[in-house]
RNA sequence: GCGGAAGUGGCGGAACUGGUAGACGCGCCAGACUUAGGAUCUGGUGGGGUAACCCGUCCGGGUUCGAGUCCCGGCUUUCGCACCA
């Protein structure tokens, strides 16, 4: 021990290492998965390993997931706090094809220096229920995943459009292609057509919609699913094509109100039914223009400006006008919205406008607004559609927008011409992919039984470890040049047959890994039924906004499908999700290319974990992130100094013993309350703001902190400061860990406040304060504020009124 | 274009259902202890004014005894989506 006047001094690096390593010796933050009574699934979500390690955006969400864990286990739930790592993807297997390394080898590694990031962050995660989904032993249960899907029905194969880069001869992303050409070489993007394996995610898309109403989310989560589902009331309507007996065309409308207006019909240059309606006149340049549209990518496409397009020759019947309105083709029509095809109303659509006059199409007002009539000119499309009236529309002449909207699809729907229907944005779930780093799909293809399953007994199709994974011309993934692995016998007759040599989308192996963690190291199963009904769903779910859509909706469709398969008993994964903010230094979002990338292992040797985890939670609302800046640091480290110091002072030998001080006191229950009810609500930088303040309380003035007012401080910062508060409770005497032991007890008679600060206005402006008793009545207070000098010198004669807020303020006027 | 979030000191940020704007921290200023201080401690710190006071939460209106907070109109930043019929 040191002499009298020589201090212990706060080594976070020694306390650190002690206590990780007692952590680990003592099993300290593993689950009794099993045994656990008062469950609490406090899941992050999990993240790629890159090989350039952990940055701070990342530590900044998984020390706020810890703390929001911690404090519920304070308080006595049996918390789980799990992480692993999503590193299948073209991530790593871009990373790896730049380096020259192999995935397989890169991925341990980078999961390796992950690993010790964190244990140096101090997060309690149970590393015994760790997990990767490139480990054979999760992807199996990706593979079996899929498979229900099949059972289900819910996935086929078909032809989809995707963008093509010729140079590095993949499949691009939407938002790798950039202007037209790949993001990466500039090379202009092709156009695609290639079979792909879908899941029936639209068959959910209303469950998916209604289901959002039961949920604890963000509400700004909920929106941008509700937006991405994006549901569109209107009707589908019928156009018989002249000519062709069987031939109809199908349009869907949001607009059937406006179909006395629609001059012609547009089809998709995908749509199937050109090859059939064309004239042979117009065939050579119908055909051109689906070439030309063909190699165009989709980028390009869907962003130009400036209509094009082809007559087919062919006309159509307008079943509310009975005249005969021509079929034309051009891309501006999307094959995978609504039916691929549009009627053209060009008075009452920008896009349907512009198309019109450039082609010399009718244009035809069948909607008149204030100070308009059916012969008023249409200089632009009239798109309102929430006032005016009908016009050129027969027997619905003169009826509001709404009123004809409902009453024309019921007219129409009486000889079949149309229905009401809801259309939704949401597409089907692209989930194959041409490249090699992922998990393979588990189908066969024979010649005699067609498409089938890999028996489960053969689960997993392991991923062969190929050098050659470089992704070439072929439209096919580099499994496919293998023949020794995608030889297989058939599962069914043993023929010769052929695997599937397409791996699955990343965002499979995301979509179910929250319901594995539980039951890591059962290789008989996906999951446990019975740790599943005791651990799922999700009590709390955080993580970042980026994923509010496609992630969050995945992971909640593929849980309704296991529902639906009897082997849920729930349908919605997360029951709480809260998304954490972002971290920016100098105003700018943290960016290799930027150079203002923050690794956290220099802090936390600098100043320790705990006062980086502090600061982190400190520098800004959890969930709307905050500026990172390096001098903010030693502000919190400072605060732990004197917690440390003020420890140390009340167990010191023969330390000093006092009356504890009631002001103290109530400060102390304020504070205790503050952080009680903050961390809940991911109040963090507010929590530690409150702890700060009591330490200013405790230390002020000539008098020496008790024991009884430090003490409690201890169990307050732990969720934030989880290595010191440690060390500190063991040096004021106790045994275990301070994680085990109680959360303080807010008192609320301690807290109360007797007399209080009382806020006198005049006129609403603040002219003086007077300390009264906190149950003052109005006329007491009022009696009292007008002896105050400044006060009374903007009170003449009598107040026209008071205005008393009890404990609060009381304003005069006069 | 559509949708979400947000604009508060030199900086990061506080402010419950409208009720003392600027908590807490950084930085800065002054002082103490020091050979020294980038350590520690004490005090101060929105702007103007000697003061009484006045002005201040992106801008312009409004409601109210009282508005950072509510309403109307506009500006800016930022993040999603985007020829979605």
């Amino acid at each position: 021990m040191n002499s009298e006047d020589e201090r212990p001094v706060y080594d976070p690096a020694a306390v650190e290492a002690k206590w990780q390593d007692a952590w680990r010796k003592q099993k300290t933050n593993e689950t009794d998965i099993a045994g656990a009574k008062n469950p609490f699934y406090a899941l992050m979500m999990f993240p790629y390993p890159s090989a350039e390690g952990l940055h701070v955006g990342n530590l900044f969400a998984f020390t706020g997931n810890d703390v929001y864990a911690r404090y519920h286990r304070q308080r006595g739930h049996d918390v789980f706090e799990p992480l692993g790592y999503d590193a299948f993807g073209i991530h790593s297997e871009n990373h790896a094809l730049k380096t020259g390394q192999h995935p397989a080898e890169l991925i341990p590694n980078n999961i390796r220096n992950f690993r010790r990031q964190l244990e140096s962050a101090g997060l309690m995660v149970d590393w015994s229920r760790s997990l990767s989904t490139t480990d054979p032993d999760y992807y199996k249960w990706t593979q079996w995943v899929f498979l229900q899907m099949m059972n289900r029905g819910l996935a086929y194969k078909k032809k989809g459009a995707v963008n093509w880069c010729p140079s590095d001869k993949t499949v691009l992303a939407n938002e790798q292609v950039v202007g037209g050409v790949c993001e990466r070489c500039g090379t202009p993007v092709e156009q695609r057509f290639l079979e792909q394996w879908f899941f029936r995610i639209t068959d959910y898309a209303q469950r998916l919609l209604d289901n959002l109403e039961t949920i604890d989310w963000s509400e700004s989560t909920k929106t941008a699913q509700r937006n991405w589902i994006g549901a569109s009331h209107g009707a589908e309507v019928d156009f018989a094509v002249d000519g062709h007996a069987n031939a109809h065309i199908k349009v869907f409308t949001t607009r059937p109100d406006t179909i006395f207006g629609a001059t012609y019909l547009v089809l998709a240059p995908e749509h199937p039914l050109v090859d059939e309606i064309m004239t042979s006149g117009e065939a050579d340049s119908v055909t051109k223009y689906r070439e030309r549209t063909a190699k165009q990518d989709l980028v390009t496409r869907k962003s130009s400006t400036g209509k094009t397009g082809v007559n087919t020759g062919a006309t159509a019947l307008n079943p509310a006008t009975g005249k005969q309105i021509p079929i034309w083709v051009s891309d501006y029509v999307l094959m995978e919205y609504g039916t691929g095809a549009i009627m053209g109303v060009p008075g009452h659509d920008d896009r349907d406008f512009e198309f019109a006059t450039q082609f010399g199409l009718p244009i035809v007002r069948v909607v008149a607004g204030e100070g308009q009539d059916a012969s008023s000119a249409l200089e632009a499309a009239y798109t309102e559609n929430d006032s005016g009236r009908m016009v050129n529309s027969g027997k619905f002449d003169n009826l509001t927008v709404a009123e004809a909207k409902s009453r024309i699809v019921e007219w129409l729907a009486e000889t079949g011409a149309a229905k009401a229907v809801i259309n939704y944005r949401l597409h089907d779930w692209c989930v194959s992919r041409q490249r090699y780093w992922g998990p393979p799909i588990p189908v066969i293809y024979c010649d005699k039984c067609g498409v089938v399953q890999v028996p489960e007994k053969d689960l997993p199709v392991l991923l062969p470890h190929i050098d050659d994974f470089k992704p070439d011309d072929s439209g096919v993934s580099p499994l496919a040049r293998h023949e020794e692995w995608y030889r297989v016998a058939c599962p069914e007759c043993g023929a010769s047959a052929r695997r599937e040599t397409d791996v699955s989308d990343t965002f499979l192996d995301s979509a179910w890994y929250f319901l594995r963690y539980p039951s890591v190291g059962d290789d008989t199963r996906a999951f446990d039924p019975v740790l599943t009904k005791k651990w799922l769903p999700v009590d709390s779910y955080i993580g970042g906004n980026e994923h509010a859509v496609l992630h969050l909706l995945y992971s909640r469709f593929v849980t309704m499908v296991l529902h639906d398969e009897g082997l849920l008993d729930f349908e919605e994964p997360y029951t709480r999700f809260r998304a954490h903010g972002h971290i920016i230094r100098e105003g700018a979002k943290m960016s290799k290319t930027k150079g203002n990338i923050v690794n956290p292992d220099e802090y936390i040797t600098k100043w320790g974990a705990d006062s980086f985890r502090t600061y982190l939670m400190f520098l800004g609302g959890y969930e709307e992130g905050g500026d990172f800046r390096d001098q903010g640091i030693s502000g919190t480290r400072r605060f732990l100094d004197r917690l440390w110091a003020s420890v140390d002072t009340v167990t010191r030998e023969g330390a000093e013993q006092a009356p504890t001080s009631p002001e103290v006191m109530r400060k102390l229950h304020q504070t205790i309350r503050k952080v009680t009810e903050d961390i809940p609500k991911l109040g963090y930088n507010t929590a530690i703001a409150a702890m700060m303040e009591y330490m200013n309380v405790l230390r002020k003035g000539e008098r020496t902190p008790q024991r009884e007012e430090v003490a409690p401080l201890v169990p307050l910062v732990a969720p934030f400061a989880p290595h010191i508060a440690e060390e500190l409770w063991e040096k004021l005497g106790n045994s275990g860990s301070v994680f085990d032991s109680a959360w303080p007890e807010f008192d609320a008679d301690l807290a109360r406040e007797d007399n209080i600060e009382l806020v006198v206005q005049v006129n609403g402006k603040v002219r003086g304060k007077v300390t009264v008793p906190r149950d003052i009545t109005q006329d007491e207070a009022f009696a009292v504020a007008q002896k105050d000098e400044s006060v009374a010198k903007f009170v003449v004669g009598a107040p026209k009124k008071i205005i008393f807020v009890p404990g609060r303020l009381l304003n005069i006027v006069v």
